[in-house]
RNA sequence: GGGGGUGUGGCAGAGCGGUCUAUUGCACCAGACUGUAAAUCUGGCGGGCUUAGCCCUUCGGUGGUUCAAAUCCAUCCGCCCCCA
């Protein structure tokens, strides 16, 4: 048990209740572990990953993880964090969502210990009474503890009523589902602690909050999310998801180490940075390609950008004309988006034919199969046709 | 219901009649260097052209004033604050 404690707290910010957590485990029965995610993204990348490891073992521990799918919060748009309201989301695009979901999640949860439910099942049954019952449980002052809550009210900027709901849904979701554990990225403590909350005033045992640091993404400041850009996705190519590995910043690998990872931290620690990036990626990769591709990656990762080699593949551009100036070529094959940021290129010395650097827009002839490269990573093969 | 404020490029945030395709920071792209797509430094960062120059399109929407508007006016829309 000690052990399952010790396996518990790798990587956690925080556990709100550990001496409960303990006795919970010492009745020696399966506990209900709940993570809630809203099916907004259909792609998952490494930041979820980090509370599905954690969800992992508990599994291995021999407790069931219910897998939450805020399809009702979905169907009626959550406008928070900025001032833009998210689009209503129809009910295919959910379920979509939700199997794209389920398809991801489970190259890392193991599927004969997990429960998938959705709260629009006890939600809409709930109904306005329900919901104005919850609501009056809090008040408009405990809502702005919540430190986000705070900064925006305090900044001028707009808190939607939808908003100061949320947390008491997510709330009401852990008495339906009897969660002994939630967990949830750092920023959810707010959250979580209302479903301990609302637990109690409904007679049940309050869950056990348990924390995980948000993983920054890979500019390294920001939390990794789709919607900065900064996010390696598990459906990445290995090549793709090795490389965004190596580009993450030196600091930062520990970090991903120790949340997405087992490795001995000790150990890892005492090899050269650039060796322990590299098997970070590759144990990384493999786990969601398998160790052959991963391997791969990594080899043709060296060649590029180590050796700067031409890679093996690559995708091949047929060219109707047998002669084409520089810039039309590299915007018509797709390296980039227009014929200014072309130009742009060539004069900073990014494009290179056949290997050759060419410094100014002049007409080449493709009679000849040639490869075509913008910048350190984009290349393509121009043929003929 | 009344009063005040605000809306600028992916984000943050200057500009408040011409010198504005719009300071700056972040993000992004390229080059150099290197131990990596790390770090650092340098450059770039709306589109197009017959490219050391020229043309077109941007500052919430629309319509005005003016030789000239992101900048002034009117109106509409969004957001915020205060009073009730």
């Amino acid at each position: 048990m000690k052990n399952a404690i010790e396996k518990i707290k790798r990587g956690v910010v925080e556990i709100i209740g550990e001496k409960e957590l303990e006795a919970k485990l010492a009745k020696g029965k399966p506990l209900r572990i709940k993570l809630g995610v809203d099916p907004t993204a259909p792609d998952m990348h490494l930041g979820h990953t980090v509370l599905l490891n954690k969800l992992r073992t508990f599994q291995e521990l021999g407790h069931t993880v219910v897998f939450l799918i805020g399809d009702f919060t979905a169907r009626i748009g959550d406008p928070s964090g900025r001032s833009e309201t998210r689009p209503v989301m129809s009910e295919q695009a959910i379920m979509e969502n939700a199997k794209t979901y389920q398809e991801q999640v489970f190259k890392i949860l193991d599927k004969s210990r997990t429960e998938v439910v959705f709260n629009s099942h006890w939600l809409y049954p709930f109904g306005i009474e329900g919901l104005l019952g919850l609501a009056s449980k809090y008040t408009v002052a405990q809502m702005l503890q919540r430190d986000d809550f705070e900064k925006r009210y305090k900044s001028d900027s707009p808190i939607s009523i939808i908003e100061f709901l949320y947390p008491l849904l997510q709330g009401y979701d852990s008495v339906a589902v009897h969660a002994d554990v939630e967990l949830g990225g750092n920023d959810q403590k707010f959250n979580l602690l209302v479903g301990r909350e609302l637990q109690r005033d409904f007679k049940q045992e309050p869950q056990v909050i348990i924390t995980m640091p948000l993983l920054e993404g890979t500019d390294g400041v920001k939390k990794m999310s789709k919607s900065y850009g900064n996010y390696i996705a598990l459906n990445d190519s290995p090549a793709d998801m090795f490389g965004k590995i190596m580009s993450i910043p030196d600091d930062l690998m520990y970090k991903y180490y120790e949340l997405l990872t087992d490795a001995d931290l000790k150990q890892v620690k005492s090899l050269h940075p650039r060796e322990a990036k590299a098997n970070l990626g590759e144990i990384i990769t493999a786990k969601y390609h398998g160790l052959e591709p991963a391997k791969n990656a990594r080899a043709e990762f060296d060649k590029l950008f180590s050796k700067k080699e031409i890679p093996q593949d690559m995708e091949i551009y047929q060219c109707a004309a047998k002669e084409i100036k520089l810039a039309d070529l590299l915007v018509s094959s797709g390296l980039v988006e227009s014929k200014n940021e072309a130009r742009r290129l060539i004069e900073q010395g990014g494009v290179k034919l056949n290997n050759e650097k060419i410094t100014e827009d002049k007409i080449i002839s493709v009679q000849q199969e040639c490869t075509l490269q913008a910048g350190k990573r984009k290349f393509k093969k121009i043929v003929y046709k």
